[in-house]
DNA sequence: CCTACTCTCACGAGGCGTGAGGGTTT
DNA sequence: TAAACCCTCACGCCTCGTGAGAGTAG
């Protein structure tokens, strides 16, 4: 069974984001794509599921790469534990009480967005009913 | 009456920000404090209030200083409607979409948090249920 | 005179944007 | 040969963090 490989234009546009970032996380250890002999980077579909999470928990969420690097290594924990490679308690414990810890953060990023929300509507109605107003001076 | 008036440190405690943040703050047009003769800034609830917003936009919601001033320039439109001193149904139209295109971008990123927040629950489900298993081991 | 503030530079870091200069060919 | 990719520097931008050196006293 051969593995699809995709260059990293493809990559790019798969995930919407620049090939710069994609470059930039393997810098920083994120991702390792293979080469081709003239050094020409490859991706797995993997490799791109992991760019567009690395992209949401940045961009999206505000992670900055050491925590999206905790996050990743849970993942891979996650995944030997429900695979049966890993049955030590403590492991579970530890990827338990990570997940948590993110989930805070994005607790918390949701309650900011819910005000803001509020604020938004709240102020849509008032100039809905300022807008009925100017009409009825005319 | 006379306002209130607070220095940067009191400030950087109540918005929970560094008082660099601050002054950057106003480097980037976002606040205009008051000044000492001595040049020492002042503040009053109202600047409070701003900073703790453009914190909010910024830090949490994600949005750069060039949308922050788009928003609160809207603010300010918004309140000059609704004090009645200004009845121009296209400010009052303009005003309307600006706070929809805040919105549409409030909307994004509840859908991603509740991804991540979605995920994280069934990781948690796998684990607990692991960790079941691997008590029954014993 | 000393403490604890304040101020203004000014360089550094993180996460890329944007060429420049030069190879490769999925 | 030329288009259209790819590569590696390397400097720039934004949003501050972190002193340094000097003035102020809310």
């Amino acid at each position: 069974m051969e593995k699809k490989y995709y260059q990293i234009d493809e990559v790019a546009k798969a995930a919407e984001i620049t090939k710069r970032a994609i470059r930039y996380y393997e810098d920083m250890g994120l991702i390792k794509p293979k080469r081709t002999d003239a050094g020409y980077r490859l991706y797995t579909d993997e490799d791109i599921e992991v760019i567009i999470e690395i992209r949401n928990l940045t961009a999206k969420v505000g992670l900055n790469f050491a925590q999206v690097q905790r996050f990743m290594g849970l993942k891979k924990i996650l995944s030997d534990i429900l695979e049966g490679k890993n049955k030590d308690p403590e492991s579970i414990k530890e990827a338990i009480d990570k997940i948590k810890d993110l989930m805070v953060i994005v607790d918390e990023k949701e309650k900011i967005l819910k005000r803001i929300r509020n604020n938004c509507n709240s102020y849509l109605e008032k100039l809905s009913n300022a807008s009925e107003m100017s009409e009825e001076d005319k």
